[in-house]
DNA sequence: ACATTTTGTGCAAGCGTATGCAAACTAAAC
DNA sequence: GTTTAGTTTGCATACGCTTGCACAAAATGT
């Protein structure tokens, strides 16, 4: 119990009476080793408490069997669940995850460079770019990259992420079928290629319909609170005053459905149609019942997680993109569809 | 960059036309070298994208400068926040984070001991305990364990909680002073030591109080669905009716909140008063407005941190448990509290 | 019994860095 | 110009493991 330092290979090929070699091959998976010796070999393993060294492993065969993961969107809704179906995903694989935080862009490029001097076999990105000076110096070092929740713009990466064109396209039409004309649009980041191309998508659909139009953008709203207050702002000029919000995430068209309820007295969806993105779970209590868009994360992490493992074992795998279909879910907080046996897509 | 193989520290200091050794000087914070080969060496150093192999200085180095995360709770409605902060503090310090998941007791302690094989300085643990096993593995590899959100039972481990007798005294008494008498005391995990102190805590303040009892007590009801089917059972037996419903979690209280509206018209606080745990942002949300218990997450992470980093730094130091004091904060749930210029405690 | 193939094991050279020690150099003191 | 103290640098070894190669042992065939 005094016995300071961890035993190693040499500590246990001593006691078993066979070389050091031969231990590492007792623990390596298919090594050639006999029955007999590896017994020996894994008495004497136990009786020192040897586990092996995994860092001097890696120093040895090259390879760290170490991912890394930059998060940087931790307010979204699903952050939680995606770390954890990330992490054992990748736990499946044979990985260890290591984490990173990355508020700016800069930091992003830091935190990818850290990854790189632990020799991570591979990387995942949540909701950043990496810059493409990065990306390349990834691409020399034959580490692959995935991005999740971003569509494919970057040099050299990987990516995963939503259609958002079709969702939005989808929303759009949706929204028509059900007579809104004047759309507000409410999102948290401008810059996000997500929301533009839904942004895009529902402009293109306005643009071939007469009297529908996008009367208002807004951006840099996040969370209830921004959302309870904006509505306010948005009701206040009575000219300009939209049929439906579409919100890039549930949590504001929460905050602006208890804006419309409390102190604005907007029936919602009778004047106001408001649509979410995300589909958290208070969405669907009896309560607030919003109608919003379904993201199969599940789907999207198992893809970003294969595409990951592929790369990292074939390393002369081009980049991927890959968009994933988002699904409508029509609730109380847009007007009833039309009743009609056939759905319009 | 046809360029396969990384640079390292020889390939650097045969281009700076110096020894291995004094590269590896140029890369080591406080180690004795001259500006000027400092310089040549940086120059060679970005010349060739050399960047440090930290597998390899962790080998060398005998310490790998990783921290252990296990995270098991990950449905905790802070989860997302709780692992930012972690990352965030532990990188200040220095210290990369590897993430496990863990399901059961017995993938706890499977998980340690990679964390062990991956020879990380320390460990934080979220909401679980390890066995004994494991923890006397770890005080003889010297490799300090931090538990968050568990009260200090294991050997060989610090913790850091809330003091949950003291809330659960609080709370009772709160309860009483609004004249509720009749407690229903819904949880999760019937284990968890907090909800086990809490419960002797209102136990032991019911008992002092000639007519106030917990009337029924419930375990395995966990999150929003779960409490809003489970208060109609509650309320089938109109003998053992409460008037007051003390939840190990908000979640569970908002569905309880929506149950006592929706189907069983009971009114809230007159009826029946609603507390919840942890205060998440929806309950303070207008339309729901739950009375509740604000845990103080960041204080308790900076604490465990601190805790961590200190066990790392000086191995002698000896476990310690730390208990956090929670703050009940009255809402709309409970009944108003009778005026007074002073605060009951 | 011997030749031949098939394991099983040991030897030794890495993997990329850190660091104690001694040698070489520089700067200061006489 | 010599001695002394202080800095820099290089040499060599260690960290704990993997793995190609060669050899020994066992299994198979004749």
């Amino acid at each position: 119990m005094i016995n300071r330092k961890r035993a190693n290979s040499q500590d246990v090929a001593a006691l078993a009476g066979v070389s050091q070699a031969t231990v590492s091959r007792a623990f390596t998976p298919g090594a050639s080793i006999s029955a007999k010796t590896r017994q020996k070999i894994e008495a004497a393993a136990t009786k020192l408490d040897y586990q092996p060294n995994i860092i001097a492993r890696s120093l040895s065969k090259r390879q760290s069997k170490l991912i890394g993961l930059l998060f940087t969107n931790w307010t979204h809704p699903k952050a939680a669940d995606l770390l954890k179906k990330i992490t054992e995903a990748l736990t499946e694989y044979g990985y260890k995850i290591i984490v990173q935080s990355a508020a700016s862009s800069h930091q992003t490029d830091d935190a990818l460079r850290d990854f790189l001097q632990y020799q991570v076999d591979g990387v995942m990105v949540f909701s950043a770019n990496p810059s493409s000076e990065v990306t390349t110096e990834y691409a020399r070092a034959r580490t692959p990259i995935v991005l999740l929740n971003r569509t494919g713009l970057a040099l050299n990466t990987s990516s995963v992420s939503i259609d958002a064109t079709a969702i939005g396209r989808h929303i759009a039409t949706s929204l028509l079928d059900q007579a809104h004309r004047r759309f507000a649009l409410i999102s948290a980041d401008p810059e996000s290629q997500i929301v533009i191309k839904m942004t895009k998508a529902i402009a293109s659909i306005t643009a071939e319909h007469p009297d529908a139009e996008i009367i208002s953008q807004r951006s840099g709203i996040e969370g209830y609170e921004a959302g309870f207050r904006e509505i306010r702002s948005i009701w206040s000029n009575p000219d300009a005053r939209p049929d439906a919000v579409i919100c890039s995430a549930d949590n504001t068209a929460l905050g602006i459905l208890a804006g419309c309820k409390q102190h604005l007295n907007i029936k919602v969806p009778e004047d106001l149609a408001v649509i979410g993105l995300g589909d958290i779970p208070p969405s669907g209590w009896k309560d607030h019942n919003l109608t919003t868009v379904k993201i199969p994360h599940d789907e999207m992490v198992s893809k970003a997680v294969e595409t990951l493992i592929a790369g990292i074992e074939d390393s002369s795998l081009e980049p991927q993109a890959f968009e994933f279909q988002a699904q409508l879910i029509l609730r109380g907080t847009t007007r009833p569809v039309p009743v009609s046996t056939e759905s319009p897509l």
